[in-house]
RNA sequence: GGGCAAUUAGCUCAGUGGUAGAGCGUUCCGUUCACAUCGGAAAGGUCACAGGUUCGAUACCUGUAUUGCCCACCA
């Protein structure tokens, strides 16, 4: 198409027709790339979940990857960005269970199989939102490789990848306390809590003449199972090895000692309840403690907590703090400030359980994880985030990945019946009916008539995230496209995440995923606050599209992205608006002069000093920029263009070819790289004029750099 | 509690062992034809604070303060 140079420039109207020139070449596809390409360049996009829509951190994620897709295909490598979304869990089936309550339908009147084809109703219908959003920020990405994790080749790949591990024996079902949001029904993993500032009271109660603990949660003492106190505290190491009465239940615990246990705090001796505190389970663990459970997944009371059964929580606190006072045992009570833990998703307070759930084993690959980093197989941007990957490692616990939701894959595992009926000729083989089979399948019983039914659990939605690098990909591109190069994501999914794709991509295909991890900066408010929706300090980046453009956007992220946190101006915004109309007329200027060229032409002379120190600045800066994006120095690239577009091509440059002879060549040439320079960080503005420029028939997106 | 980072012009940020730069904003001047979304000029900073290394530190080291982020988590 070409530039209309009688008007301003107008990104509104010329984007979208860009965009679409773009897509009509099919260039986004490596395998439409023209040329001999012989090395590949591979980015794997951080799947935004269905449920989302674009905000400021993904503008600024998805330029950074556009810029390294745009600069590796004017290079000459086969470039493939790889789109898709996740099927996000426990984010999708809440906000279809929100939009499905407004109609007063609950997810349990309609039953598991009717309520997970409205989330897939609901998937088609908004699930591609996000990146029709990502398209006008210029994004080109194959979207012909578009994938959902729940895909059915994409779910059968994260089975197999279940059941590998099962049979590696790193799979294993066990009883554990975990983080059990009981408006969800699902347990969370550490990292999908909340933490909020409550203010509570520590109650003081007495155990024994000896033993007063502090605890914020008497009701769980019901299930209390012992008394722990440092091993070290000269107040209570005699006791160690003897027993006290746990007051109301009656029943004798033994008092332990545990090195866990905070000489300083309280009194300095704990009441371990493992049933309903994650490191009183450890601290369990450690000394073979049973475990009563007094509180359900309903955050009710337990028959085991005799005569406070199905009182909620709360009530039961009161009912016990009162019979205390009353059994004189309550020593003191004081104001306490304390976090609380709550559901990322719904904002309920979490409450501890033990649960039956799956586990893979982290030792090995964990281990593996690190390997990959230490080696420098896979290198982490800005550097100090190698600590923050290794930290985690070192002392990760096995990965709780089972998830009592509906919305998910479901585990590949199948119960058999209680009952067994044997087939005919097979009554004394009754006992060999297998109870749990791990199979990609549905099995049918050798023996018996009896049939399976398949968990009900689905797995982490991380589970699946894990195997994107190659679970997105067919078979056919996975021989030709893995392992990728660039992973371009936000520091709090580090651990989540890319450490997770790491060692998956290690153990199931023997190759790490992609050599380099650059992680983007965080985009916060002006006055350095997070940029949250339900803060109302979220910003929408189509609303700078829509009023300045994409390149104008895109300039004023990158313009800024110089550190890890980015305080946001939206000044930048108007400067790369600015900017752009001095591209647009710089350019007219010098294509009005060159109606008769046809080519830039490579080998140019310059006559004048002028001619001479123009040429050589700007094979600097091209040299210059070529490594700044290969570092990952976005920022530095921008401004270094920007700098001699501006000060020593425009206000220099130009001004001297007013003066002198001839030189038109040059000013042509100079302006041709330029905007091959320009294209990766603005690409809509540089496409538009250089359709404009002599005879171009080729896109500026596969020109050579 | 542990870790990481930041502190430079009114605002958002670069930067370097030798007395500081950009964008935006401000002030003044300028519309001869690429661009007033422009050009030219100017004002504006004891580079958080204290010590140390050095001939010399904003830059290197130590400490302090403030801020932010991550991880762990206190019963």
């Amino acid at each position: 198409m070409k530039a209309d140079f009688s008007k301003p420039y107008d990104p509104k109207e010329t984007e979208g027709k860009i965009y679409q020139t773009w897509l009509d070449s099919g260039y986004f596809n490596p395998d439409k790339l023209p040329g001999k390409r012989s090395k590949n360049y591979i980015v794997y996009m951080p799947l935004p979940n269905v449920t989302g829509t674009l905000h400021m951190g993904h503008a600024l994620n998805n330029t950074i990857q556009d810029i390294l897709i745009r600069y590796h295909r004017m290079k000459g490598f086969r470039t493939l960005w790889l789109p898709g979304t996740d099927h996000a869990g426990i984010a999708t089936q809440y906000v279809v269970e929100k939009d499905l309550r407004k109609q007063n339908i609950s997810r349990f009147e309609l039953g598991r199989e009717k309520f997970t084809e409205k989330v897939w109703e609901w998937k088609e219908k908004y699930g591609g939102i996000i990146l029709d959003q990502l398209k006008k920020f210029g994004v080109s990405a194959d979207w012909s490789r578009t994938r959902f994790t729940m895909d059915q080749s994409y779910a059968e790949d994260v089975f197999k990848t279940f059941i590998h591990y099962y049979e590696k024996g790193w799979v294993y079902r066990g009883l554990r306390t975990v983080n059990w949001c009981p408006k969800d029904g699902t347990s969370l993993s550490e990292l999908e809590l909340e933490y909020a500032d409550a203010e509570t009271k520590l109650w003081y109660i007495k155990y024994s003449p000896e033993i007063t603990v502090a605890t914020t949660r008497p009701e769980t003492m019901l299930g209390d199972t012992a008394i722990a106190v440092n091993p070290s505290d000269k107040r209570y190491k005699h006791l160690i090895g003897k027993t006290v009465t746990l007051p109301i239940q009656n029943r004798e615990i033994p008092i332990v000692g545990d090195i866990a246990i905070d000489l300083k705090f309280g009194t300095g001796a704990v009441k371990v309840t493992p049933a309903h505190d994650i490191l009183d389970f450890e601290i369990g663990q450690r000394h073979k403690l049973e475990t009563i459970q007094v509180i359900n997944e309903r955050a009710k009371m337990t028959a085991a907590a005799g005569k406070y059964e199905e009182l909620k929580t709360i009530e039961a606190r009161e009912k016990i703090v009162n019979d205390l006072k009353e059994m004189g045992l309550l020593v003191k009570e004081e104001k306490y400030q304390t976090r609380v833990a709550k559901c990322y998703r719904c904002g309920t307070i979490i409450e501890p359980i033990p649960s039956n759930q799956w586990f893979l084993k982290m030792d090995k690959l964990g281990a593996m994880a690190k390997q990959a980093i230490k080696s420098k197989k896979v290198r982490i941007r800005p550097k100090n985030f190698e600590k923050t990957y290794l930290n985690w490692l070192e002392n990760v616990r096995d990965w709780s990945v089972s998830r009592q939701i509906w919305w998910g894959h479901r585990l590949p595992v199948w119960f058999h019946e209680p009952k067994c009926i044997p087939k005919k000729g097979h009554e004394k083989d009754s006992a060999k009916c297998e109870e749990m089979v791990v199979s990609l399948i549905k099995p049918e019983c050798k023996y018996c008539e009896g049939k399976y039914v398949q968990s009900d659990d689905v797995l982490d939605t991380w589970f699946s995230s894990a195997i994107w690098p190659f679970g997105g990909l067919s078979k056919k591109d996975f021989e030709n496209y893995y392992p990728g190069n660039a992973l371009v994501t936000a520091r709090d999914i580090i651990n989540l995440w890319v450490a997770r794709m790491i060692f998956s991509g290690l153990e199931l295909k023997k190759k790490v995923p992609f050599t380099d991890v650059f992680i983007n900066g965080t985009i916060l408010t002006k006055d350095g606050r997070r940029m949250s929706k339900s803060l109302g300090t979220g910003i929408d980046p189509l609303n700078y599209i829509n009023l300045h453009g994409a390149d104008a956007t895109r300039f004023a992220l990158i313009w800024q992205a110089s550190g890890q946190d980015i305080r946001w101006d939206e000044a930048a915004v108007m400067a790369g608006r600015k900017f752009c109309n001095k591209i647009w007329n710089a350019s007219r200027f010098v294509l009005q002069k060159n109606t008769g060229i046809a080519k830039p032409s490579k080998a140019l002379v310059g006559k004048t000093s002028a001619d001479k120190k123009i040429l050589k600045k700007l094979a600097a800066v091209k040299k210059q920029t070529g490594k700044n994006i290969e570092n990952f120095e976005f920022s530095k690239a921008l401004h270094d263009i920007y700098d001699f577009f501006w000060h020593e091509f425009c206000d220099v440059y130009i001004e001297e070819t007013k003066k002198q002879e001839g030189g038109q060549e040059i000013l042509f040439y100079v302006l041709s790289e330029s905007l091959k320079m320009l294209h990766p960080f603005m690409p809509f503005i540089t496409e538009a004029i250089y359709g404009n420029a002599g005879e171009n028939k080729k896109l500026l997106m596969i020109e050579k750099w």
